[in-house]
DNA sequence: TTCTTCATGTAATTAGTTACATGATTGA
DNA sequence: TCAATCATGTAACTAATTACATGAAGAA
């Protein structure tokens, strides 16, 4: 009745970093940055929200230290949120959720110009190449033997496969599409399906 | 100064449909189930009040209509409308977003069953293969010349070219994992990553 | 004629983002 | 010693979801 806000996935990711370790919040905004918000994306701000809510259901504990006379926050998993991550995973969880407003963009593109959709193309392939960097970085440390939490490495590795693909994914689309695109005549209005594309698209669709 | 909220990329993924025709508030929702919504996800409840903030600044226009003692609202795009979309398409727009639980729990799958694991990828694997099943449906309609909206069929087919491609990705990740994850230990805090797919994983991001 | 599903809409709530503020630390 | 950046946090706001309500149309 009396209520402390129900958990979020968000929640549940929060509490599975402190399942690793005690984090400060800031850490937690920074490693969220890096790993979790790849999958999980999330402003920083409800990383110091999400916390206090753990603290309120006992699933993690405060600890108030200080940097001289500025305060900080440290938080820690405890037994029952060990349990309450246990649980968690018990369910299936929900499939992806895609936001992709670029694709948005070419699914109209006949209200722009050809060199609008092209630029769009554009900036999604950099985009790709931008995700990825990071992500060969992380791949080559793990190689190396010199990544983060290496008792983790056979987990890390699966979300690695699927993020690597995935970038790779859109740049390589985003390729296609560029030579489709070029082809087209300046108002995209006009422009027809190629017929071989077509059936390529609906062979691929079918698995 | 006074204020009709200012238009956001959902605005513009109404008003992009509105470009197309007029619908009733009711037609958008489903359309948007159909089409938007894989690029574009918004509840049902969002696409009634978007119309109103296009008509507050003058991109729409609405008309009552009723059946029986009903009202419903049709809505229909204006000439500044078509203009405000074609300045949107100026703007390259934003990359991807990706939210995946599921995937999430993978990440940290120590903290579950080695079982819980294999469940997840389960769902994921049906997830992609229930998605695909309409992205074939309309990919094989296009074939056939049956499509909606054959003048947009080039847009239709690159549009359609990236979902089948990420449902198929999500399938295949899902299966490779599935393999993986059958040979780790009930518990996968002790699992040990497979030293030829971590060089597997590596290669592929690099590109 | 009743039940179900289609169709239309609003209200209440929550989740999430943007913007701001400021102390500590480092390096030019 | 000043500027820039790292670190820490809150407040205000907006976007979005869930839940609800109810009329119309078609099926049993």
């Amino acid at each position: 009745m009396s209520s402390t806000p129900a958990l979020s996935t968000t929640s549940y990711a929060v509490l599975s970093l402190l399942a690793l370790r005690p984090w400060s919040t800031y850490e937690l905004t920074r490693q969220m940055d890096r790993s979790v918000g790849r999958m999980w994306p999330r402003a920083q701000s409800k990383l110091y929200e999400e916390p206090k809510k753990l603290v309120a259901h006992g699933l993690a504990e405060a600890t108030a230290e200080s940097t001289g006379r500025r305060a900080r926050t440290v938080y820690a998993i405890t037994d029952a949120g060990r349990e309450a991550l246990a649980r968690w995973h018990r369910e299936p969880g929900a499939g992806p959720v895609l936001e992709f407003e670029q694709l948005l963009k070419i699914t109209f593109a006949e209200h722009g110009t050809t060199d609008d959709a092209l630029a769009t193309l554009t900036a999604a392939r950099a985009w790709a190449r931008a995700q990825n960097e990071e992500n060969l970085a992380a791949a080559r440390a793990y190689e190396a033997d010199a990544g983060p939490f290496p008792e983790r490495a056979a987990q890390t590795m699966l979300v690695g496969r699927f993020l690597t693909d995935y970038y790779r994914l859109v740049a390589e689309w985003a390729d296609w599409a560029t030579g489709v695109v070029a082809d087209w005549p300046p108002d995209p209005g006009r422009a027809v399906a190629v017929p071989e594309e077509m059936r390529e698209t609906a062979r691929r669709a079918d698995w």
